[in-house]
DNA sequence: CTATTTTTTTTGAGGCTCGAAAAAATAGAG
DNA sequence: CTCTATTTTTTCGAGCCTCAAAAAAAATAG
């Protein structure tokens, strides 16, 4: 059972609750920080004078409001960009991208390699991470002792509690535990993330309003991968990243998929799958390790212009999708869903077999007000996501703290 | 975002809280109480006390314990029997039945009852229920105002809100809003639930060594239902109470199921999906209403036996659930399984290809590790969980108020 | 320059939890 | 039968926290 609540996680909670009411406000007033948490403007006022005393808020210049009401002038109060930095790190097919961002989400350094993932050794994968991350560190921009945190994207499924990937399909390794790697070489917190994940947590932030409480973000790209707020909250499996919905069942006995495993989702609508069927290829045919962009871009040009198999593996991408999202709406009810991926740029190919597919299942009911959203481009999603997974990790455990941990957050602070 | 905690919520939660560890423990000492909940003794002294003194908990005989060790001897605290009572219906195919249930759990009046569910009208389903709760209530026996709340078990999908049933197999009657309407007749809070979910409550309640934070239920009778424990929550819709795993798709375009769609995993598992198999009548063939429990018992001896049509339709149905729990898998990764219903009887006919059909999925790396226990009977399993439901409702809102409600608490306490 | 309006801070009251100490209740030893 | 050791439970004072109300601050309108 939840263990009962003490009286000093009062205010811990307090502080986090204000620390993220301004995260997602930007600048709001003590006044309407009172009113989106609830607190009174006594509990607001001591605990933003705090707050502000330890360097984690700022008071913003008073023009900025330009509110010409009348009564004294709100002051709003916004992050203090200095107050901490972090990490993010995105590892994807022969692709590793690294950037610093200041407390208030600003970037301040960047770093993207190619590497060619698939064919890397255990240790030289590991040693590139390693170094990239170190090279960032040692940017004279950068005080090495403000980064707070590291969070670590990666294509693939990572255990529950982020420490480690456990599979990936850009390279062969298993088993990375980068958490504790990164730890020990830089002795800076660490979180292992799955990128579909990330990119669900970027949508949040970027569109609140559309991507509430419960949606979904669907990667189109070499593989298929899936992304899941439910209630508010990201939901993973209970030992693993969880979501795999590229390898839900379509076709019990079907295609072959990148997996091993016969029939996934991911073997009709993965770009790889896409391709095959293209070329008219056997289902059997094992898939081919890397589509480029631009070929798939070339296969759907061609798909919009005949009507041949190009346009046949689009349609059949679809009704993958459509009945592998109709099992899925049979268990959490249908959701917005955003498509992100160099597929997502060809969705109008896909969502007409799409939709005849999830009307075929129990998903079908509101078939029509299930709405899709499309964005061709994961990379940027994913680091945005990163980002804020690391902000916000450090918002409530640097900055409201449990018990001690006061020591570390008071160094970090400029 | 979540609200902020207010000062007082703070002693709410830590009522809840030690109510809720008495319900678990049964009779714990004041010293269980604060090592289980982490609060300190003089918290839980405060606590205890008041809750004794307004009637919702009592002392044990000390001579229970029958501790023979040195030292004051610990004070079991129990749940005053006396401080409440609610009410459970379950209702489901052809078939009503209702209990009162005193605060500790234990039955006190009960009432069951036959009707033709498939054929009635929607007032006459109506009027049944409201009656049989009306008979219960005019039990001399019973002290009316002594009942806090009512919960409505339902096979077939309700809403989030657990106010109404939205659909159900074993009615033509859809969108009743039983909730309100026992509310609006006897004044009493009330609420619908899922069959499934019920089972899955009555589960961990049960055996909680077993079914602890992430389980499944999943029941095997004419249709196929499912309720989920995810990281120790009742894992439901976003919309509905969610979960229809027996909607799930199997094979695209396939078996014509209950629902009317194609394909579900109960148009190949449900009772009368096994019953249409073991006759070899086409997947097309209209689903029979009803096969009786004994008609399967019957099937599956044959099965057992002869290795004609009837084994191969509880070959197909495992083979249904086993491709369905591996995609369920792939979402949610592996978790302990509980069957329920008179099919769990045969589960020794069923598991070989669900064994089988799991390997080939994603959820198949851990196949050893999934584990499936059988009960045959799900009646007392639901009126069960419905029971801890309601009594959970009690603890919360009754006996841990949010703001006022004092009174109405002060009323029901004998 | 004053009245009005709105935001923010200050102040005092009331609650809550905690640790330490005290009280209570028993078993075992002599 | 008394005394001591032991364990559980209650009591008490200290320290925080939140809240409502009042006060202060800072601007506009007239």
């Amino acid at each position: 059972m939840s263990v009962g609540i003490r009286h000093d996680d009062l205010r811990r909670r307090n502080r986090a609750m204000v620390i993220a009411a301004v995260r997602r406000a930007g600048q709001p007033s003590r006044t309407e920080i009172a009113a989106t948490t609830g607190l009174s403007h006594s509990t607001i006022s001591a605990i933003s004078s705090d707050l502000i005393g330890e360097g984690i808020l700022a008071e913003g210049k008073p023009s900025e409001a330009g509110a010409l009401k009348r009564g004294r002038p709100q002051v709003g109060l916004g992050l203090n960009a200095e107050a901490a930095t972090v990490m993010t790190a995105v590892l994807s097919l022969n692709f590793l991208s690294v950037a610093v961002i200041d407390y208030a989400g600003q970037v301040i350094s960047e770093e993207q390699r190619r590497l060619d993932t698939l064919t890397m050794s255990r240790d030289a994968l590991i040693g590139e991470c390693v170094a990239i991350v170190r090279r960032r560190l040692e940017d004279p921009d950068i005080d090495v002792r403000s980064v707070a945190r590291v969070a670590l994207a990666i294509q693939g499924i990572t255990d529950t509690d982020a420490r480690a990937m456990l599979w990936s399909p850009i390279t062969p390794q298993t088993d990375i535990a980068f958490a504790d790697i990164l730890e020990a070489e830089f002795g800076i917190p660490a979180t292992v993330e799955n990128d579909c994940n990330m990119m669900a947590v970027a949508l949040r932030w970027r569109d609140p309003e559309r991507y509430r409480d419960d949606f979904i973000a669907i990667l189109l790209s070499h593989g298929i991968g899936m992304g899941l707020v439910l209630k508010g909250e990201l939901f993973t499996g209970t030992h693993s990243s969880g979501g795999e919905f590229g390898h839900m069942i379509h076709r019990p006995g079907g295609a072959l998929c990148r997996c091993g495993r016969r029939g996934c989702v991911e073997a009709y609508a993965g770009n790889y799958a896409i391709w095959r069927n293209a070329r008219q290829l056997s289902e059997d045919t094992e898939p081919v390790a890397d589509v480029s962009d631009a070929q798939m871009r070339a296969l759907a040009a061609t798909a919009r212009q005949t009507d041949g198999p190009e346009r046949e593996a689009y349609r059949r991408a679809g009704e993958a999708l459509g009945y592998g999202l109709g099992s899925l709406f049979a268990l959490i009810d249908p959701a917005p869903v955003a498509m992100v991926g160099v597929s997502a740029a060809a969705f109008d190919l896909i969502e007409p077999a799409l939709r005849e597919a999830i009307a075929q299942t129990a998903g079908g009911q509101h078939s029509k007000s299930i709405s899709f959203d499309t964005e061709p481009n994961e990379l940027p999603l994913i680091r945005e996501g990163c980002a804020m997974r690391a902000l916000t990790f450090v918002d409530q455990e640097i900055f409201a703290p449990g018990m001690q941990a006061k020591a570390g957050s008071g160094e970090n602070v400029a």
